[in-house]
DNA sequence: AGACTTTTTTCGGGTCTCGAAAAAAATAAT
DNA sequence: ATTATTTTTTTCGAGACCCGAAAAAAGTCT
């Protein structure tokens, strides 16, 4: 259970926490890093030598122009673009996305398909995961062994060991085995994640300073999804991927969900939600197929307009939505929140039924306090948190360990 | 903010992994130890005779009678009762219970007062919990530099840092800071807790096997409280002690709860809202003082009898109860869930109300996999708690880091 | 050009863990 | 009773790692 912590442990956590510092800064020097990690100067220097040996690591040459202080100028340390690269994909809603990625996180390529997801077959489906991923390995030249992970981001629940796709709102087809089926065409592990958790994963990157310890993502869209942070890590469920927001429960025996359960907050906020109370429809009618952006984006227009159902609709969403919030800040404590996808185009008219709601609740002291950052474009997002989860996986579980005893190996397989 | 590991903390993690091993298994061997920790034989040893010398641990002479093997009989190791002691103190509606707690866990001595927590004045307050903490250390001779830590659990809400009651319902007052004034008191470290919280750590000693990574403890009584582990940690909230399960929202604008707010699942299942309900008062109807127990003993058998108003009242706690838990399922995934109190006497009232309720949230699909203990004695259980989490604070606190280089140290100060 | 400053590397010392071997302490066999 | 066997615990030497101090390096300032 608890495990002693070895002598060999400790150079690899100290070596992990050393690439670590360089992704996060940037371009750091040696001495930038001893002050960050408080591990001494001769450590920090001896490590950065062996990972630029190994190629993990390189010295960029030019920085910024000259330093305006005296004495040796730093040498800044880079992640070296060149020690290998990953995978990520996005599944969602009638796309799919594979993008290229170099270690230092810059994009080489991307690849994408567009299909109707409801409506495609599973042995289908799979294959364009496949063959996405193929195309753009073939097209890139890359060598299959420098491809260090793929990190699969899906709209729906994983499982809590990041292999299976368990249920998704986007497709007809449970349980299917991403991890596995896509490692067998590959041959490069594989994880698979759940969108929310991968967005925020993208903003504690993007922005660390207001999103690091404890905030929340909240996904606008057909349905509602949430991914948290807590105490600086992405929680997942214990089963699951966890953070069903949009299926906590708004109103017993209230407005009939898309799962075929009553009272979602989904049930009240999800775009086809919103879409059924503008129309004035029953509260019990059949969720019927996705709305449109198009369509949802005339709502908006016509609510901001005048008074009328739509914005009633909207209202309605708001007030869902901030009465979750304010039972997830009841356990939490108030955290900032970023609201991500189309319907976050939307969010001036939900923000004070939002606001009026959390008053209402455990929260509610801090209802004024409760910052909300928005974002429309959830793709580049959830791209961007599973191209750093790939990263840091290379970083923690490649790199970090290292060859084992390099030369003295090396030296007794020669001989 | 991630912090390298040095040489010296390796020694002082190491040495918390043989006090923690101790502490879980009873009497455990070296080779025991060595098993559980994934450390060396080598290393064990040489940590163990350094914490026998340092008097934190000592070889257990009589265990079980003789081993029917063969070989060199294992030497159990157990805790030193003499190396130390700390205090339990749980404060709670009318009552206030102060144990002595010695190294290995064996309860000292204890030392209670009864006074109307409601209407003390907030001086009195607080010279009572000083006093009882000093007759507890007065009355057994205790020399204060031995209690190395002291652990007071509230019901209410602390904040983050463990020092400060927030706010509580059993009593007016707010924003008490009984940590600096017991420390100031008694010169001892001291931690102010939730009483829910201390209730998960005490579960988790008593049956890990049962409440390991991921639980819920509720806490049933004239509040609702939660205490939430998760992945193997009590989970606190950010700013405060979090887990105020009983002031989610179960209906929006619905039952006046005792905190002013409306539709609180403690407004439908907090005794005095059993109560409420069971004598056909309005829902808006001001919460009365507390109800005593034995009339929510006479409650319940009067609903057990017939189906009348109060077996309804009892039937409408446990929905909100369901659909709370079902909410915080759908977070979280379903997990083991314990009921303490004098509420939980009346599980069987409640359980089926509750179930359904849960059948009908994303939690449903596992609405019958989900076990319920029962446990009535609250109070028990938060001081168990409240010695343990005290007993880790100086095992990883004050033993584990140990004298810094005490040999040296001291030759030098004797030159 | 030399003084000064700051960063980085080198070196020696100390501590820690590990594996192997030895010692210890019991039972089983002769 | 003595010897062999088994299992646990301790001892010992080797290797790895980190740290602090000193040295080297690479600039700017005078």
């Amino acid at each position: 259970m608890t495990v002693g912590i070895r002598h060999d442990d400790l150079r690899r956590r100290n070596r992990a926490m050393v690439i670590s510092a360089v992704r996060r800064s940037g371009q750091p020097s040696r001495t930038e890093i001893a002050g960050t990690t408080a591990l001494s100067h001769s450590t920090i220097s001896a490590i950065a030598a062996d990972l630029i040996n190994e190629g993990v690591l390189l010295e960029a040459k030019s920085t910024e122009p000259a330093s305006l202080k005296r004495g040796r100028p730093q040498v800044a340390i880079a992640l070296n673009p060149a020690a290998g690269s990953v995978i990520a994909i996005v599944l969602s809603l009638n796309s799919l996305i594979a993008t290229l990625i170099d270690y230092s996180g810059q994009t080489i390529a991307s690849e994408s398909r567009r299909f109707t997801t409801q409506t495609l077959p599973r042995n289908e489906l799979i294959s364009e995961v496949l063959a996405v991923t193929r195309e753009l390995l073939k097209r890139n030249g890359e060598d299959e062994s420098r491809v260090m992970r793929i990190v699969l981001a899906i709209q729906g629940i994983t499982d809590s060991k990041a292999r299976t796709l368990l249920w998704s709102p986007i497709m007809p087809h449970t349980d299917i085995g991403f991890a596995d089926l896509l490692e067998g065409a590959t041959g490069i592990p594989v994880t698979v994640a759940n969108d929310c958790n991968m967005m925020a994963v993208a903003l504690r990157w993007r922005d660390p300073r207001r999103y690091r310890d404890n905030f929340f993502t909240l996904l606008l869209s057909h349905g509602i999804g949430m991914g948290l942070v807590l105490r600086g890590e992405v929680f997942t469920g214990t089963q699951s991927s966890g953070g069903e927001f949009g299926h906590m429960i708004h109103r017993p025996g209230g407005a009939l969900c898309r799962c075929g359960r009553q009272g979602c907050i989904e049930a009240y906020a999800g775009s086809y939600a919103i879409w059924r109370n503008a129309m004035r429809l029953p509260e019990d009618s059949q969720p019927g197929a996705d709305i449109p952006d198009a369509e949802m984006t005339r709502l908006a227009e016509k609510a901001r307009t005048g008074d009328g159902p739509e914005r009633e609709a909207f209202r309605k969403a708001g007030a869902a939505i901030g009465y979750g919030l304010g039972n997830v800040f009841a356990l939490f404590d108030p955290a900032p929140v970023a609201m991500v996808g189309h319907g976050a185009s939307a969010f001036d008219l939900i923000e004070g039924a939002v606001r009026d709601a959390i008053a209402q609740t455990a929260g509610g002291q801090h209802s004024k306090a409760i910052s909300f950052d928005t974002d429309t474009d959830e793709m580049r997002l959830i791209s961007e948190g599973c191209a750093m989860r790939a990263l840091t996986f290379v970083d923690e579980q490649i790199f970090a360990p290292g060859v084992p005893v390099p030369s003295l190996a090396a030296g007794k397989n020669v001989a």
